[in-house]
DNA sequence: GTTTGTGAATAGTTTCACAGCA
DNA sequence: TGCTGTGAAACTATTCACAAAC
């Protein structure tokens, strides 16, 4: 295989085709194919070829794809081989959820620490993680965070960034409406569940465009 | 304008638009330019005059574009202009941060009913709504109904999809992490946090791809 | 025969640059 | 002059079709 940029889409959809390996490997199976995993994350059998393709030779022809190498071989694309820790800004309604959220363990994921600026709240423990004050939002790098997920109201999503990024953040899980300035080297996705959910009327039978 | 067909990820974008619009009405000015919404919604002025090129003639050469005359014209394409009614599936964490989450009404839209197979929920009320059993989940089209919201474990995930398309349901929001089949017609926006999450390391500081 | 890996073809999206209207 | 609307160019991603490997 000869260097290309990998397409962004590719990387997007390396997480899909890891769960489902991990998936087929926890029914006993030691091997699958182009095809059944593609039925099974719902992409076309080429797609998956073509994406594996930008990384190596990760399969062998007539044969298929070995689940354990695959697992791995994927894991370390991602870098998802080492665990990362996250630490959790607003623990309101959507942040208690994501804490005691139990998908983020698939790929390796702990939420390490968890800030809120509400007294009340401060000192308790949500899902086995103690609530600290925002106020005291640093020294996560030596704690080892490099992640961070912002649930804050988008009045202060700004603010929980600039906080974030000093204390050594480089990667943010944004649920907060509004786009955050990050400086370069910070990879920002964000969620915005009401937008996700607005482009769906469109779609609807009836649209006459 | 000629007609030509209107690419997905601009329809993606148009929402972002809105709120950028919204946003901008609600400080009391009357007409924004394509540079002064880029900037606000965070993409390039070019992005959003082809955007807008794909529905017909929305601004003005030299002045710019009328916040409420866009705001209707957006609300419209989108056909957010009418209310619409969400169904609620899965009263766990994450269904009752939904329940009580804000963003939903900007764009009109309504959680209008929530259920949920656990006894001890059915009959109670949250943010409001009464949670019903799932078991009775039908004739949500009598109700107007026509959106479902899915936050159930992913083990009955496409049993639930089954029940609300079969009360008439044509858009699905999905927060379980797995494929649902819907027959053409159905519409399913996915958004599986963990796996959004799962790119992120890629994409740190240190990775040498 | 089966299934992978991948160039080439096609399709889709972004970016540019500028004509034309206010 | 200022700003929109849009063809054309550049770029990116998807799909095809088939040679090579097992």
């Amino acid at each position: 295989m000869r260097y290309r940029k990998i397409p962004d889409e590719t990387v997007r959809r390396l997480p899909a085709y890891l769960r489902g390996a991990l998936h087929l490997s926890q029914t006993g199976v030691a091997s699958t194919s182009s095809k059944e995993l593609a039925d099974l994350v719902g992409v076309e059998p080429w797609q998956i070829r073509k994406d594996f393709s930008y990384f190596g030779d990760f399969g062998r022809p007539g044969v298929g794809y070995s689940l354990s190498s695959l697992i791995s071989q994927v894991n370390e694309i991602l870098r998802l081989d080492t665990r990362h820790k996250a630490a959790l800004v607003g623990v309101g309604n959507l942040g208690s959820a994501l804490l005691a959220f139990p998908g983020f363990r698939t790929y390796g994921f702990e939420i390490a620490a968890a800030f809120d600026i509400d007294r009340r709240k401060i000192g308790r423990r949500k899902a086995g993680v103690l609530i600290e004050d925002v106020a005291v939002l640093d020294h996560l790098n030596a704690r080892g965070v490099r992640l961070g997920i912002i649930t804050v109201p988008e009045a202060s999503s700004q603010d929980v960034t600039d906080a974030l990024v000093r204390t050594g953040v480089k990667g943010i899980l944004n649920f907060s409406p509004r786009r955050i300035a990050v400086p370069r080297g910070v990879k920002v996705i964000t969620i915005d569940i009401a937008m996700d959910l607005a482009h769906l009327p469109y779609y609807l039978p009836g649209n006459r465009r």
